[in-house]
RNA sequence: AGGCUCGUAGCUCAGUUGGUUAGAGCGCCACCUUGACACGGUGGAGGUCUGGGGUUCGAGUCCCCACGAGCCUACCA
């Protein structure tokens, strides 16, 4: 039967064919009851709201690398899908879409909006993981989980309440992170501070009752409607006198006093600082310090409130214009300047956060952070409970930061998310925390229970995510399994916010570190090097591409880019680039299919050409031994083999990716399928089944050793191959193992380089004919000439292939030195090649080439001689770098005299 | 303010403990519609590793300084 296939690769036609496949199959369901080591990890869960971004195509690509590649070597392997409810984006989006209705989410009521979101969840929420089971990644989907799920929120229950019992949460009224768009408190981590450039308000602030005043600076003139103090340093003589007396706040015409404290700097400004306690971080300590009343002036949404006075309901950027002419007019703005400051800016809204008293709850850090900081400061190989960072300089960037890690504010002002589980009381204000709800009050029994209103911050049951998906706190066959996971692969934008709160509460909660490892991923950027964003437009759509160039070749791309610690410039080009890589597979194994039609068209079956047991049994031996050109191939394979497994525990995608393209195209395609092509036609029919058997399976060695990078690509071409009947997919297939057989025992080298030897010869010849502009169709004769017995014997057998590879008529292999005269002369310190031709020589350009050659081979001689020549160098250098330097130096001497009486030849001729 | 990273071929980047003429992809030049592949084949050109100093027998690789680019952390009004 003749097989049909397409002359070039068409990923779209065959992606979602295996993709679904995959998925119906159920082929990577784990079994915690199947034996093997065990490798696991859970998926970062991607936002429900979200769609799949160039980001993710990275992340996932580098953890479906990974667990295909465990897979295949036969760990236990899980890979557990999920997504995030995502507090503040899922609502935004749902209010959003709510008001595009004219509807406004807070008339709905909070039971009413929530019923919306998860109805909003049912409808659109799974748009990331169909992206995912489309971009063909080996997810366990019976275990997908999300983490606002009632099995989630238990966990997160009884988490919260063993932490409050244990006394590392509780709630105070203190200065917080406010966003006055997303009208919710913020944690540190969600404020990014920006360099903008403001201004220092200079401002005259009157004693009470003389003449004297006290000028102030400020960057928020808004905020001196709430001023209680004017603080000058207690050292600072300027303003010794006035300690102690009070000024008349402008404006506002209140009586405030003046302080000393320390904390103010008197180099700043004029020394002299107002102090707003309800507004400023600093100015709420040095309020704490001295008693002084913290006057609100702003609502919760940025407007002034009832405390402003005149100013009451004016938004606090209006309230600081109006203030600022105001001053000016009544003559105490005393100068204005330029000043540039960072700023607080929600991740979110992207608006100004406003610093903001509130009654919030909090969960200390010190006592938690402790554990996880000596897991990672303390990880070394093999280490048990102890957790490694790469790349290893963010490793330090986590340990300081835990270092000097503050609490955590874990309330939100929102309604979607996980509820606090904590109950006041309407008869006595009495405080119940719980995992279940209440009926009545502990203390005085009253029924009248309201549970408070705010939902915990998302990443808090995501800090839970490797064991709550697990089915922690129950002793399942999961958590026992697959509990610590071995790797987590996520973005170093989220260490602090996911993976440091994941360590901390996972050795709390389990007592054992959640991940043995934690490989950050770079992050993507643009062609001209920005971060890539949505809202600027500069976002790829990992979706797109993979439709245009497959996506194949997008992992494969990502991941020959994927240097750890390295960002990914993604373009065209390299996109292009992957897709050949692709295409020149497909196209291997529409060499392989051809041959094997002709095959069985002259009669031999494919029983004997490709049963599983030729694959393990090559390579095959002809006349009682392997072929060079085979010994070479299988060896490079081996060699392949171990460099791509080592570059992969090292998390170095790209050297994997790498080798493997340099194996495939370079050894695999150039030289290996152009030299057995004769072989495979062979009259003599034992040969050309030798020849058949060894690149099949040779093929089939390279096709596994690919599949984690390029999994539809190699699974169709996989089905396409015989297969042993039962076989499903090659993503179960092992990954191929070194031949060993071909790497030991010392002649390796000797045979990889007898047919290294064979390849120079046939560029060198090339090179000839390219040089000498020799017609390409036109067939030539040569002479090479060895003084080695070996070589020439090697070169003998390997005639053929010259011959063919090198287009000649004829090789002729002589034990005498080549004549000197006609034709055009290659050399090595091995050998020498001639063509000989009888046209005028373009002697010239010749004569050029030779002198550039020499030129750089002196150069290297002279380098060589010296080093050799210093006594230091000798008694100090270890044993190999001296041989071997002395090695290559005979070598090029025995080249450079070649070269130069090639030159003097031609020069006698000119 | 503190900490960190980077600066290698026209472009994007590799280069693991310092060691033999510094690599890849893309681009470029020349030739080739050869029976797997023009998403291809063959041959080739092109860097002295930002600059300066130092350690060493030996430095792209280690140290110091300068210049340039970027990241993280941070309550100076």
């Amino acid at each position: 039967m003749a097989r049909e296939i397409a002359k070039a690769y068409e990923p779209q036609q065959i992606e979602p064919r295996w993709a679904e496949y995959w998925v119906k199959q159920e082929l990577f369901k784990a079994d915690p009851s199947a034996p093997g080591p065990v490798f696991s990890i859970v998926i970062p869960p991607p936002n429900v709201t979200g769609s799949l971004h160039i980001g993710h195509m990275l992340e996932h690509t580098e953890i479906d690398i990974l667990t295909r590649w465990h897979r295949m070597r036969g760990y236990n392997t899980l890979y557990l899908p999920g997504t995030d409810h995502a507090g503040i984006s899922t609502q935004r989006v749902v209010v959003k879409q709510l008001m595009d209705q004219g509807i406004d989410y807070q008339k709905l009521g909070r039971e009413e909006f929530e019923k919306r979101v998860w109805a909003w969840k049912a409808e659109a929420g799974s748009q990331i993981t169909e992206q995912m089971r489309g971009i063909g990644e080996s997810c366990d989907w019976s275990r997908e989980r999300f983490t606002l799920s009632p099995e989630m929120s238990r966990v997160v229950r009884k988490v919260f309440v063993q932490l409050y019992n244990e006394g590392l949460i509780y709630r105070e009224t203190r200065l917080v992170n406010w966003c006055p768009v997303c009208l919710t408190v913020l944690s540190d981590l969600e404020v990014n501070h920006e360099e903008r450039l403001g201004h220092l308000w200079y401002i005259r602030y009157p004693v009470a009752g003389t003449e004297e005043s006290v000028v102030v600076a400020t960057t928020r003139p808004e905020t001196m409607l709430g001023d209680t103090a004017v603080a000058v340093n207690p050292e600072d003589e300027r303003y010794s006198g006035l300690v102690g007396k009070r000024v008349v706040l402008p404006l506002m015409n209140r009586e405030i006093p003046i302080i000393a404290d320390s904390m103010v700097d008197r180099e700043f400004g004029t020394g002299a600082v107002k102090i707003t306690p309800a507004h400023d971080p600093n100015d709420f300590e040095v309020g704490k310090r001295h008693g002084l009343a913290e006057i609100d002036v702003m609502r919760d949404d940025g407007r002034m409130s009832g405390a402003a006075g005149t100013y009451a309901g004016l938004d606090r950027f209006e309230a600081r214009k109006k203030i600022v002419e105001d001053l000016k007019a009544l003559g105490l703005l005393e100068k204005v300047t330029d000043h540039t400051h960072a700023i607080g800016i929600c991740e979110r809204s992207k608006t100004i956060v406003e610093p903001r008293i509130s009654t919030q709850w909090f969960c200390a850090m010190k006592g938690l952070a402790a554990p996880a900081l000596r897991a990672v400061r303390e990880w070394e190989p093999g280490k048990e409970n102890t957790i490694q960072i790469v790349p290893d300089n963010r490793r330090q960037e986590f340990l300081n930061w835990l270092d000097n890690i503050r609490d955590w504010t874990i309330s939100r002002q929102l309604w979607w998310g996980h509820r606090i589980p904590a109950w006041y009381c309407g008869g006595c204000e009495e405080m119940i925390v719980a995992e279940e709800a209440p009926t009545r009050c502990v203390k005085c029994g009253s029924g009248k229970l309201r549970q408070d209103p705010d939902v915990l911050d998302t990443w808090f049951s995501s800090g839970l995510w490797p064991f709550s998906t697990l089915g922690w706190p129950e002793k399942t066959a999961d958590f026992e399994k697959y509990y610590p996971t071995s790797l987590l692969i996520t973005g170093y934008d989220i260490l602090f916010f996911w993976v440091a709160r994941m360590a901390m509460l996972g050795i709390h909660f389990t007592g054992k570190v959640p991940f043995r490892a934690v490989y950050l991923h770079s992050l993507v950027r643009t062609g001209s090097g920005e971060k890539m964003s949505k809202s600027k437009g500069t976002g790829l759509d990992p979706v797109a591409l993979n439709q245009q160039y497959g996506t194949d070749a997008m992992r494969f791309c990502l991941a020959s880019m994927a240097a750890p610690g390295t960002d990914i410039v993604l373009s065209d080009d390299r996109l292009a680039g992957a897709r050949n890589f692709a295409n020149k597979i497909w196209n291997a194994a529409r060499f392989l299919f051809l041959n094997l039609d002709k095959f069985e068209q002259r009669g031999t079956g494919i029983e004997e050409l490709a049963s599983p047991g030729v694959r393990s049994g090559a390579p095959y031996a002809f006349e009682g031994s392997v072929p060079l050109v085979d010994q070479w191939l299988y060896s490079r394979l081996t060699i392949t083999i171990e460099t791509v497994n080592e570059a992969l525990k090292n998390y170095r995608f790209h050297e994997a990716a790498q080798d493997v393209y340099q194996f495939f195209w370079g050894d695999f395609c150039d030289w290996y399928i152009e030299w057995v092509k004769p072989e495979l036609q062979s009259e003599n029919r034992e040969r050309a089944v030798v020849a058949w058997k060894n690149l099949f399976a040779a093929f089939n060695d390279a096709l596994r050793l690919l599949h984690p990078f390029m999994p539809f690509l190699t699974e169709e071409l996989w089905h396409q191959l015989p297969q042993a009947a039962e076989a499903k997919s090659i993503a179960l297939d092992p990954f191929p193992t070194p031949r060993t057989h071909w790497t030991t025992g010392g002649k390796e080298i000797g045979l990889m380089g007898q047919f290294q030897m064979m390849q120079e010869v046939v560029t060198a010849l090339r090179n000839i004919r390219a040089e000498m502009k020799l017609d390409p169709k036109k067939k030539m004769s040569a002479e090479l000439y060895s003084f080695d017995g070996v070589t020439r014997d090697a070169m003998e057998r390997s005639k053929d292939g010259i011959v063919r590879l090198a287009s000649l008529s004829l090789l002729t292999i002589s034990s005498k030195p080549l004549e000197q005269a006609g034709g055009a002369v290659r050399s090595t310190a091995a050998f020498d090649v001639r063509i000989a031709y009888s046209d005028a020589v373009d002697g010239e350009a010749e004569k050029t080439r030779l002198k550039k050659e020499i030129e750089g081979l002196q150069k290297a001689i002279s380098s060589k001689e010296s080093q050799l020549g210093n006594e230091t160098f000798r008694s100090r250098a270890p044993e190999k770098i001296i041989r071997g330097l002395e090695a290559t130096l005979a070598d090029q001497r025995i080249e450079l005299q070649k070269l130069r009486e090639r030159l003097a030849e031609l020069e006698r001729h000119r």
